[in-house]
DNA sequence: TTGAAAGCGCTAACAC
DNA sequence: GTGTTAGCGCTTTCAA
């Protein structure tokens, strides 16, 4: 193995002076850090992560905790794992990923252990077991997703709320006089999310606010026959021109649209239908969806820069512990034009 | 921070026997035993990552490279991630995570910071450039697929071949005597994968070895109107009674079954199709379709134990380099009966 | 069956 | 601007 001692020998300088070149904590002279350099690059020279977090304290590493659900698919969790990754990967961090099925020992394990800086925690309940044991750590951890209570903790997700509202203007604007919101399949509200609240709380305010109709149909399964007979129930409770609002857009659209072209109806024309989804599967369903937009990337983005904040401590106490990143309306083929 | 010495004191010990008595790798006292156990209980001691691994050489942490397709949902990584994630737990390791958007990098920044004990590389290209930098390593790497040289790699991967024929067969025993391949869509083939070549080797060899019609039409893109468009194709050069195979079956089945239906043909009934996808998947759909078996889970769990049994150098010489894990077809509705 | 002590490879005072 | 040195917390000889 090659060590700073060899490049440190191979350079003519001391150890401490190739560690200072490598971090920039101390000014070196031109001539000094050119011969380092060189003779970091000869020898491929990397330092190693274990004697550098002994002696700076420092993993370099993120801890990642995921939802674990073996056999559903959590669809749209690799987007905030990639830019997660590559976030840290900006920051010279690396990431170390434990699954939602260790519980809290996974977060115990990660700090303890000290095998991480800093904790990235996904897939948070309203009432979260492991927030406590979280909070009680001696690394930060950030949320993704807005407990009842954070405990302190840093939360970032999208602002469901704002969601909701957007959702229902945009059928008032389409000239709807009632919305009906298909709401979510009975495994999604039982891992007692705080999101169905919001969104759902946003989009009844909303329609109290601009004094149209609100109802809210569940299906009673995920999938096509759950969609299939969403759709149904709600053309029954929405009379004509229904206006029809789809949270869990990423998996349901595609049922959701078929289960509307069969009954004859096309969005667009006879039904107005607004997405909760990612812009990519609004832009690719057909007809093309006209979307509230729901981007994992911007939100892992603003956890991971709060994350970095903390760690620099440049950690401004200003700073808001809930950041909701506000979601912005497209629209797109799915909506009746405008009366 | 609680250190091994906290442990050795509060137990009245040595640190070297605190360590013993963690690693096992001596024999303790049963009454020391106790005393030790007792004190890292009530300090909740828990090793430190970075001294163990500087100490011992060993980061008890497994590299796992992903693909990185940001915009492309990579269906089914997920099982993989978890699978190995668990794997790795279950041998007290962790799993550290690396995109495959760093290339070579990631590999190099992982074995030269001594970051990992050993990698995982999913999503090999048949010939993947990462291949020579992974075989240059001074860890054990193992990949998740089979490049054309592997070059002395161990590789796990699903045996496609095998995969092709049993499809084939499945359609020889309902009767038909033709078959038509749904192949891949450009992304998969531009990605150059060997799985595509040898499935569809797999299948037309079966097919000459019964003596049965086979043809491959290609998707000319993913989602509803790929298929919408290969399906048309499809059922032109059939002729009457179609037997049709789709190979990518995660994603393409629910497009493939409304296609068919659109065309009034019932798959079990009109035609058969037989899918190659996990077991969750086929069962999900209406109607469940027949498919060969694509388990990442079990390809998971066999990379991982040919990894640990490298790890503990019960490293047996004569283990295969490749191992191809066999699927098993599963008749459910959507194949004829036999006439 | 146990302890003492060296050292893994690095960082960060402290010295000059 | 650079070198010397004392650890970081653990494992593992070596010695008893």
């Amino acid at each position: 193995m090659v060590t700073s001692r060899d490049v440190a020998r191979l350079a003519g300088v001391s150890q401490s002076t190739v560690s200072y070149v490598m971090s920039g904590r101390r000014s070196i002279s031109e001539e000094t850090r050119r011969r380092v350099e060189a003779a970091i690059e000869q020898l491929t020279y990397q330092p190693n992560a274990g004697a550098r977090a002994l002696a700076s304290q420092r993993t370099q590493v993120i801890g990642l905790v995921i939802p674990f659900a073996p056999g559903v698919e959590p669809s749209g969790l690799l987007p905030f794992i990639e830019t997660i990754a590559s976030c840290a990967r900006a920051e010279d961090h690396d990431v170390i990923l434990v699954t939602a099925d260790e519980g809290s020992a996974g977060l115990t394990r990660l700090a303890g252990r000290r095998l991480c800086d800093a904790i990235v925690m996904m897939d948070i309940g309203a009432e979260d077991a492991r927030i406590p044991v979280a909070a009680s750590l001696d690394v930060p951890v950030i949320l993704i997703g807005v407990p009842d209570d954070s405990a302190g903790l840093h939360c970032v997700d999208v602002d469901f709320d704002s969601a909701g509202r957007l959702a229902v203007e945009e059928m008032v604007a389409a000239g709807h006089e009632k919305v009906v919101v298909i709401g979510y399949a009975p495994a999604v509200i039982e891992r007692n999310v705080n999101y169905v609240k919001r969104f759902l709380g946003g989009t009844a305010s909303a329609a109290v606010l601009h004094g149209i109709g609100h109802e809210v149909v569940a299906p009673d399964a995920t999938g096509r026959e759950g969609a299939r007979g969403a759709v149904r129930k709600a053309l029954e409770i929405a009379g004509s021109r229904p206006g029809l609002i789809l949270p869990n857009s990423e998996v349901q659209t595609p049922h959701v649209l078929q289960a509307l072209l069969d009954h004859g109806l096309v969005p667009g024309r006879d039904v107005s239908l607004v997405g909760l989804c990612t812009d990519a599967v609004a832009e690719t369903s057909t007809p093309q969806v006209t979307n509230v937009s729901l981007e994992p990337r911007d939100v892992s983005r603003r956890a991971m820069s709060t994350l970095f904040r903390l760690l620099d401590r440049r950690d401004d106490p200003a700073a808001e512990l809930v950041e909701l990143v506000t979601p912005r309306l497209t629209r797109r083929e799915t909506t009746l034009a405008v009366p």
